[in-house]
DNA sequence: GTTTCGTAAATTTTT
DNA sequence: TTTACGAAAC
């Protein structure tokens, strides 16, 4: 439709996703279900806005979850056009108010070259606050103290207010208290942390009301995705500068609110109606994803939850597979089944290994995966985990760089002049830190005239004033050297390479990572940004600070391995949602409360519609957890799910040939009927399937911490009260009544 | 006395 | 991978 969006888009669209697209003035919030076409809907609008209705690119700001994703729908708005929508801000919310920042940080006290703190800097700063007060971090943890103000900043909450709700509580008391004097020193650093990248706009539009006019005129069109997912800040941003033009765009869905941990509040989406008289409301129902049997099960989980906007999925993909569930003994051999059932599917030709992915609930649930798609020799990609921003050495690298782009920033700095090791340890610092307090000045200032700083050791000062000299060469190079070439005179005056080398095998690996920064810093420095006064460097930091998990791209070939979170808004043929098991999905922290359990149901939600072809569902009943192997059920999500979308099974047929060579199988399995284990032997009987209980069985051999080993004699109760006699192998012990909940019971493995 | 290095403990999900 | 702690090395 190249040149003329206008006499095409309508015939590729169904009627509500056309009337979305056909909005023009005023707001609207789209109720977009799982695969509706909702990416196709908002690139379309763009389209049609700039060329349909002639509004510049540039008066549009829109709102994308990932990086990646804002790149993917430049991208297509581009074909769309036949050109660059050129001067369009579409990004992340922190990407966007980053930039809208470096335009406006004088107003706020700031300094446009500001260093984005990450968790890390941010979590540094509490620590040194907390030791200031004598507040002991076995009390206080610093990263509850962290989590605790962040959650204040995503609420908009003043210390004062934080302070009010405490209560008695000393943790919140002690987060109140120090919520202030964290602001102040990020502002004297000339830094923000992601909360502020939020919070900072919202204060100078309240402070500046000119500056609100302004932005609120430049952005007539506004639009964001993810709407369920946004927090009271983001949102209180998006009411900012749509409340004059009005045109606010909104798309989200209630069910796949799974952020609400980090502050977003689903809320947002009926505030939306009652803040924007006039609303318009539509509803994509119609999902071109998914075969009818995934969005049967999707439906059917999502269903148990309460308070939902509502909205049922219609698909015109009538029957499908069924959804495989799979039993398995332990994680090792819940991922040698899913390598080899989708190595297998993927050698018979059903589908490519690049349409597969395998999601899990946490982080550490990948390593066993990876070593059976190892073993299996299947090619496969980790998304997110460790970043490649995050890792060690590109951070200590940076760290320079954001020192150079911002003097004031300390925590770059105490992170650089250790990296590599220059003979000035934590004593030294300590000491030089309350001495550049004393002096009013940044510790690169003071490092300058370090050889005034009596009561540190010659050669410690000696270090100092050579690391300032290292980082004034470098900014004076800054004024007109790319990115890649400060990295490459850093390297070289730091003699990374060899420092790495020397670090032994992992050092390169290392270097390698050094390597692929600089090509990375490269391309960076070619990057030309139309309408943007910032430099690439300020670029470049900024880019390191903000790319998520999410955005890595490189290395596309092999299937995919990423946390359910970080596949949100993503689809592949084939999906395998593992580790399906109580305690870990949903996650037993989470079980406290229901709100809690219904987010861990959306998430469910959110894994299970990321298919279009095929669903497999894992679990097994032991797993690893901090060393050693503890007996699990299998999650209660799974109960939700009729049986006739179902075909069961259990790694039974790997054992026959496991059984023989490989040792590791527990012996409990051995004696359980190994072929045709039904997935629901595991409850007692239906009734207790339903009430979420544990699945012991009769005749299982358990051990307790005090009484040892015994023998399962019955259960009786339901729920929490569920109650388990036990005839222990000591006799002075005998039988015992034990409170499921309380006796922290393991299975009894035997030796 | 300070710095550095080794080992152990801990890590839900992430901008 | 980072932090925390103890021991060796400077």
């Amino acid at each position: 439709m190249t040149g003329s969006p206008g006499r095409e888009w309508a015939r590729t669209l169904n009627p509500e996703q056309r009337e979305a697209v056909a909005h023009l003035h005023g707001p609207i919030l789209v109720l977009a279900g799982a695969g509706s076409g909702k990416t196709r809907v908002l690139t379309t609008r763009i389209a049609v806005l700039i060329d349909e209705h002639g509004v510049p690119p540039d008066r549009i700001f829109g709102v994308t979850f990932t990086n990646k994703a804002a790149g993917e729908m430049k991208e297509r708005v581009a074909r769309l056009l036949g050109r660059d929508p050129v001067g369009l801000w579409i990004g992340t919310f922190h990407s966007l108010s980053a930039r809208l920042l470096r335009r406006e940080a004088e107003r706020l006290g700031f300094s446009r070259q500001f260093t984005i703190f990450d968790e890390d800097d941010r979590l540094a700063v509490i620590r040194r606050l907390l030791e200031q007060r004598s507040l002991p971090p076995k009390l206080f943890p610093p990263r509850a103290v962290q989590a605790v103000i962040s959650s204040a900043k995503n609420r908009m909450l003043s210390a004062e207010q934080l302070a009010a709700q405490a209560g008695f509580d000393r943790l919140t008391q002690v987060s109140a208290e120090l919520m202030d004097p964290l602001a102040a020193r990020l502002k004297e650093q000339n830094a923000m942390d992601f909360d502020d990248l939020m919070l900072h706009p919202l204060r100078l539009f309240r402070e500046h009301p000119d500056r609100l006019a302004w932005w609120r005129e430049r952005f007539a069109f506004l639009m964001v995705d993810e709407f369920q997912d946004t927090n009271r800040a983001q949102y209180e941003l998006i009411k900012a500068l749509g409340g004059r033009h009005r045109n606010v765009f909104a798309v989200g869905d209630d069910d796949q609110s799974i952020y609400g941990w980090r502050g977003a509040e689903v809320r947002n989406m009926s505030d939306f109606q009652r803040d924007f008289p006039g609303c318009v409301l539509v509803r994509l129902e119609e999902n071109y994803r998914s075969t009818q049997t995934i969005l049967d099960a999707a439906n059917a989980a999502i269903s148990r939850n309460s308070g939902r906007l509502g909205k049922t999925l219609r698909t015109r993909r009538p029957g499908g597979e069924p959804v495989t569930v799979v039993a398995s003994a332990d994680e090792r051999d819940e991922a040698e089944w899913i390598a080899r059932e989708l190595a297998r599917r993927a050698s018979a030709g059903e589908w490519a290994l690049e349409d597969m992915a395998i999601l899990y609930r946490t982080n550490s649930q990948s390593r066993a995966l990876e070593e059976a798609l190892r073993r299996a020799g299947v090619a496969y990609r980790i998304v997110g985990a460790i970043s490649f921003y995050d890792r060690r050495e590109v951070k200590d690298l940076l760290a320079y760089l954001r020192l150079v782009a911002n003097p004031s920033d300390d925590e770059g700095f105490l992170r650089a002049v250790v990296a590599p090791r220059r003979g000035v340890g934590e004593t030294s610092l300590d000491t030089f830190r309350a001495l550049a307090a004393g002096w009013g000045k940044s510790l690169l200032e003071a490092a300058r005239i370090a050889d005034r700083a009596t009561g540190l050791r010659p050669n410690v000062r000696e270090a100092l004033q050579r690391f300032a000299e290292l980082i004034d060469r470098l900014r004076e190079r800054s004024r007109h050297a790319a990115p890649v070439l400060l990295l490459e005179e850093l390297v070289q005056a730091i003699d990374y390479e060899a420092t790495l080398r020397a670090e032994g095998p992992d050092g390169l690996d290392r270097w390698d990572n050094v390597k692929e920064l600089l090509a990375g810093a490269a391309e960076w420095s070619e990057i030309v940004v139309e309408d943007d006064d910032t430099t690439p460097l300020e670029r470049f930091l900024a880019e390191a600070a903000l790319v998520s998990a999410a955005d890595s791209s490189q290395g596309t070939d092999g299937l995919t391995l990423m946390t359910l979170h970080t596949a949100k808004g993503l689809e592949w043929p084939v999906v395998a949602v593992t580790g399906l098991e109580d305690g870990l999905f949903p996650l037993s922290r989470s079980l406290e409360t229901q709100h809690g359990l219904e987010e861990e149901r959306r998430l469910f939600y959110v894994g299970l519609t990321r298919a279009k072809d095929k669903l497999y569902l894992s679990w097994a009943r032991a797993r690893r957890r901090g060393g050693d192997l503890r007996p699990s059920m299998i999650s209660r999500f799974m109960e939700a799910i009729p049986d006739a979308l179902i075909e069961e099974k259990s790694t039974a047929s790997l054992w026959s040939s496991k059984r023989v060579s490989g040792g590791w199988l527990a012996p409990w399995e051995s004696v359980t009927a190994p072929r045709a284990t039904p997935v629901r032997l595991y409850a007692i009987n239906e009734d207790e399937l339903n009430q979420d209980a544990p699945r012991l069985i009769r005749g299982e051999r358990v051990r307790h911490r005090r009484f040892g080993s015994g023998t399962v004699q019955g259960l009786a109760g339901v729920g929490k009260d569920l109650k388990v006699s036990v005839l222990f192998d000591d006799e002075t012990v005998g039988l015992k009544q034990l409170l499921v909940a309380f006796a922290a019971l393991e299975r009894d493995w035997g030796e």
